[in-house]
DNA sequence: CGTGTTGTTCCGTGTCACGGAACAAAGTTT
DNA sequence: AAACTTTGTTCCGTGACACGGAACAACACG
């Protein structure tokens, strides 16, 4: 019971939108009465809204999910040099960390001009695609990458880098220089920069500035990418 | 069953700490049995997570409390005037909905110098006590702010207006000057100046900026708090 | 007005949630 | 180190209630 409740609220992935007694059904493949009983139950507890033949996810779900304990110290401390890079840059910055095989972005800020890409906050990507993600990736244990590279690499675009060799390689040069750089790997038409945060010796996150290609100049960016994330580590060291 | 699932998560409130068995059976007066197993299948779900004796609100929380639509949307075309104002000011940028007769912040962004405030993303807090709150009442349906006045009012520090007559007024002038003032009503030493947010004839939210009172100056900030509500009001417009 | 679709109600069946009780494990006190 | 307290876990008989097929109702479309 707890498993189909669950199955309802996550067929609401990715994109949160809304849906019918009936999609709801068919997304998550349990018959309609059941979905219509137990959706009617997640109404009364806030977990689901409900406008007229549609539901979606409610306000209870935001409310307990902003309090999920390591995700809200993490991004507590990490805003403001998420804004001091932000600032220095004027342009796309993420926080993420790694869950598993993926990178799950914390944060995410912008100004005015939004890019379209691929990330959503609480949202995954793969690791092997995103600047986030390869720097997690880069500085994790040897066992890990080994893992992500015995596997099918997968891509978001046709320029991801789906070569375990050339794969390798990028890792190597990332753990020289403690950048990791992606050409429109997640998107296309964007470009990005990333640097892992460390504390207490592993790595806890990374954090990127994602920008459009025709703009692209490393040499402005990964300055200030490097010290946000040096800012955060030494924060986060002295803090625990 | 779904019910003693959402009272255990909810337990988790308003803090997102962590607990063990014992204090999740207490605080939800649950039998310590019940709780054990439902604990065990929200853990196996990934909504709870554990780590030795205790639990914590688990990843899956965040990922789908972060795609609540009506949030989702407002947060992200909201986030680049919050920016904006945040460079203008430098101080705690608020923004927040009304939920019943409660105010729940969407997004708060701030520098290094962090505010002790009550006010968290996904929280909630009175109407009447915040800049905020008091922004999105005064603009709001005349019943409302009856029914608020009508209950006793609540209070988040000794200067938290209690009297129904002295909070008329205030709305009063906050309806007149489009801004609502708040000295050491949410916290001690804290002062701050909101502005609703329009759209389609409705107040559908409201920002503020929240400073220490010691360098507490209207003049300068309240140009720059109304500016950005204009702005996300104009940009709400337009997209809906 | 017929026809496909979606939302809702009913209800008999059987499952699985329930929690008291008993047990085990980990601290605490004397 | 034994006696006690508190916390975590397992067992299991009972009974409530989740389950979903089937039948019905409310639309939508032509």
């Amino acid at each position: 019971m707890l498993e189909k409740a669950a199955r309802i609220l996550e067929s609401f992935k990715p994109s949160g939108g809304s849906y019918r007694l009936a999609e709801l059904s068919e997304r998550t493949g349990l018959p309609k009465p059941t979905v219509h009983r137990l959706a009617a139950d997640l109404v009364r507890l806030g977990w689901l809204e409900r406008s007229g033949p549609r539901y979606r996810l409610g306000a209870k779900l935001f409310e307990l999910g902003s309090l999920v304990p390591h995700r809200l110290d993490l991004r507590e401390t990490a805003l403001p040099f998420l804004q001091d890079l932000f600032e220095a840059t004027r342009e796309t910055v993420h926080l993420g960390v790694r869950e598993g095989m993926e990178v799950v972005y914390l944060e995410r800020i912008h100004g005015h001009e939004a890019l379209r890409l691929p990330s959503r906050i609480g949202g995954s990507l793969p690791l092997t695609c995103t600047g986030v993600g390869k720097a997690l990736l880069a500085f994790s244990d040897a066992e890990l990458t080994e893992e992500v590279l015995s596997r099918p690499l997968p891509s978001l675009t046709p320029h991801s880098i789906t070569d375990p060799a050339r794969l390798r390689m990028a890792l190597e040069k990332i753990q020289v220089s403690g950048l990791a750089y992606e050409e429109q790997e997640a998107a296309l038409g964007v470009a990005c920069i990333a640097a892992p945060v460390f504390a207490g010796g592993t790595t806890v996150a990374a954090l990127s500035v994602a920008v459009p290609r025709a703009r692209f100049s490393p040499a402005r960016l990964a300055p200030a990418v490097r010290t946000a994330a040096l800012g955060l580590s030494r924060v986060l060291r002295a803090g625990a």
